[in-house]
DNA sequence: ATACTTACTTACTAATAAGTAAGTATATTT
DNA sequence: AAATATACTTACTTATTAGTAAGTAAGTAT
């Protein structure tokens, strides 16, 4: 049994990422949920504390998402990382980042506060397996890790955002040319 | 001397691309030029009127830039898209694409169909740099023009973005590791 | 001089937003 | 059995939103 709580955070963070922070109301929820406006406000007082914890929700399943791959070899890893973006294609969801980043100046602080802990929590992720991949030699790029990590957000993020305005951008193949650029021989797929 | 509907997209296409479509009102630009609510509906009578006018505004400005660029040598003509982005950085803001493609599914059906003629012909313009260059010999990749077009477009975007998250996306290395992927040598800058 | 257009202002409406105060039913604790 | 906490609903407030109707001052055309 999921609890109201649980299920406001879920649909937030999907009208978030489908709509966006500023178009969504506590009436969207409710209508959904069937509950009232008040409802949402015993759980979460404020806009911004939704928010907010829509986004420590994210953090906290990166956190145990990665923490379940961590035995998987380091291109399993990547290619696990990949999937949330093609997940999201697949839901035609953009990425929290990507929803949030951009309405970053109209988010109350305390968004803003979270959603930058979230990104260096993702990037330092990424940029470890970038490191533990070159040192082993799995990948081969001239770039340093946190340059590629730098790269290889911005194209997933950028994917998810221009597949709704155009057909040709394509999450499977962006994924092939990053991959490409990263690994010595494309073994992905 | 600047004409009042002239003034007000250029502070909507401001407001959009730093605080987001569905953050700025007309009250917003209405304090700021001194002028009252009635007078913006007077120039554009609907909020969508206004959207699909900035972006056509931003259409204007491409095609008008790009022409004026067509003497510039194929690289030339790239460094000047990638300084596009830079200006941008500089003022702070994101790109039109960046801030309306992520808010794509709350926006009127006139601005999407708008900003997807907007998407198909910076699209069109960067593939066909990329064509010649890659015909002439001054690029080498192995990507086709259309990949090589959203995988550079994707990563000015997001860096935009991502700059307001985190201090370590910076547009010159980005545009530093594109050149590094799109051409034989390096000569930018 | 009169009619008409342009570019507004004043003064409003209806809808929606976030947020709150007070009450209620149900379960849990003491 | 009484008190308390949980999870709401009802009914509201205040602010802001996009949008409109009617009026006006200044210029332009006839």
């Amino acid at each position: 049994m999921i609890s109201t709580r649980k299920k406001i955070v879920v649909i937030a963070d999907q009208l978030i990422r489908s709509s966006g922070y500023n178009a969504f109301s506590y009436a969207d929820i409710g209508s959904i949920l069937k509950i009232k406006n008040a409802a949402i406000h015993y759980h979460f007082p404020t806009k911004a504390a939704l928010g907010k914890a829509v986004i420590e929700e994210t953090r906290d399943k990166f956190k145990h998402g990665t923490d379940l791959w961590a035995e998987l070899s380091i291109n399993d890893q990547l290619y696990a990382f990949f999937d949330l973006y093609k997940k999201n294609e697949k839901n035609n969801c953009i990425c929290f980042m990507g929803a949030l980043g951009s309405d970053y100046n109209s988010l109350p602080a305390e968004m803003q506060e979270e959603l930058k802990i979230a990104h260096d929590e993702i990037s330092a992720w990424l940029t470890n397996i970038f490191t533990l991949g070159k040192e082993n030699g799995h990948f081969n790029f001239k770039e340093t890790p946190e340059s590629m990590t730098n790269f290889v957000t911005s194209a997933l993020l950028a994917t998810l955002i221009l597949q709704r305005v155009s057909t040709q951008h394509s999450m499977k193949k962006m994924c092939e040319t990053l991959l490409n650029r990263i690994a010595k021989k494309n073994s992905y797929e």
